[in-house]
DNA sequence: ATGGCCACCGAGGGTGGA
């Protein structure tokens, strides 16, 4: 089974990009947030035409998350981790065996603003949900766009000080991590491991990346585990000449 | 080179992303 994730900065803007993708890398399992429409704008349709379904959970302007699989669904859970229903940042279901969750966790936009406080208090809940998932369902997948560097060496210029990096954002991801997952990442040598870059300055270009993507598998999942890729090649402008305009994000996928 | 913000809403700049 391949599964991937993908933060995509609007569903609607980057349908080219996520169909090709589809066509090209034919995952069985596609997680996406940052989806910006409603239940109506949903391009369900355009999925199917490429022999998917799709389950998603939308609000208008932010946030969103949909996974996108080949596979009937089964216990489908929309926006279980929620501090308030108009924000919808999580969603899962079990595919194969496989309960996979799909997060877009908070951003913080800085250290001790007000956004950063909800992140370690959404990220409190989550781990109240995984806990009870993980008992539920041994094979486990939790993958998304975490917007927190597990490691200094996630990040091209790490500091504690700066937001995605800092102690706290680190220790609740570590809480969830305890609870029996494991990161699909190993830290190959030879290789960036970052998954998002920022638009501005070139940074894609220098490689001035992160790595806050994730794919974290249960114990008994992990196991199989059998590759990990970056599809950084998705970043380029000619990689989709329908729409040059990508994602600050490159998808990731494990196979199992 | 793989290139220097992008998308949202709404009607133009303000906001959020990370």
């Amino acid at each position: 089974m391949k599964i991937a994730t993908w933060n995509v900065n609007s569903v609607n803007v980057r349908l080219p990009n996520v169909l090709k993708y589809l066509k090209d890398y034919k995952p069985d399992v596609l997680c996406l947030q940052e989806l910006k429409c409603t239940e109506d704008k949903y391009p369900t349709a355009s999925f199917e035409g490429e022999g998917y379904s799709s389950i998603q959970a939308c609000q208008k302007t932010y946030n969103g998350v949909s996974i996108i699989s080949n596979i009937k669904p089964k216990d489908i859970e929309l926006n279980p981790v929620n501090m308030s229903p108009d924000e919808v940042r999580s969603i899962s279901a079990t595919y194969d065996k496989v309960r996979v969750i799909n997060f877009y966790v908070v951003n913080g936009q800085s250290i001790g603003s007000e956004k950063y406080e909800h992140k370690l208090k959404w990220l409190d809940k989550a781990r109240i949900y995984i806990d009870q998932q993980l008992k539920l369902h041994k094979n486990l997948i939790l993958v998304g766009d975490f917007n927190i560097v597990p490691n200094e060496s996630d990040a091209h210029n790490f500091s504690a000080e700066d937001i995605l990096c800092s102690d706290k954002e680190r220790m609740a991801l570590n809480s969830l991590v305890d609870l029996g997952l494991n990161d699909c990442f190993r830290g190959e040598e030879g290789f960036s491991p970052y998954t998002w870059w920022d638009y501005r300055a070139g940074a894609f270009h220098r490689d001035v990346g992160y790595r806050i993507d994730l794919l974290l598998a249960s114990n008994g999942l992990f196991k199989k585990v059998k590759s990990y890729s970056v599809h950084r090649e998705t970043r380029h402008k000619s990689w989709c000449p329908d729409q040059p305009k990508t994602s600050d994000h490159a998808p990731v996928m494990v196979t199992f």
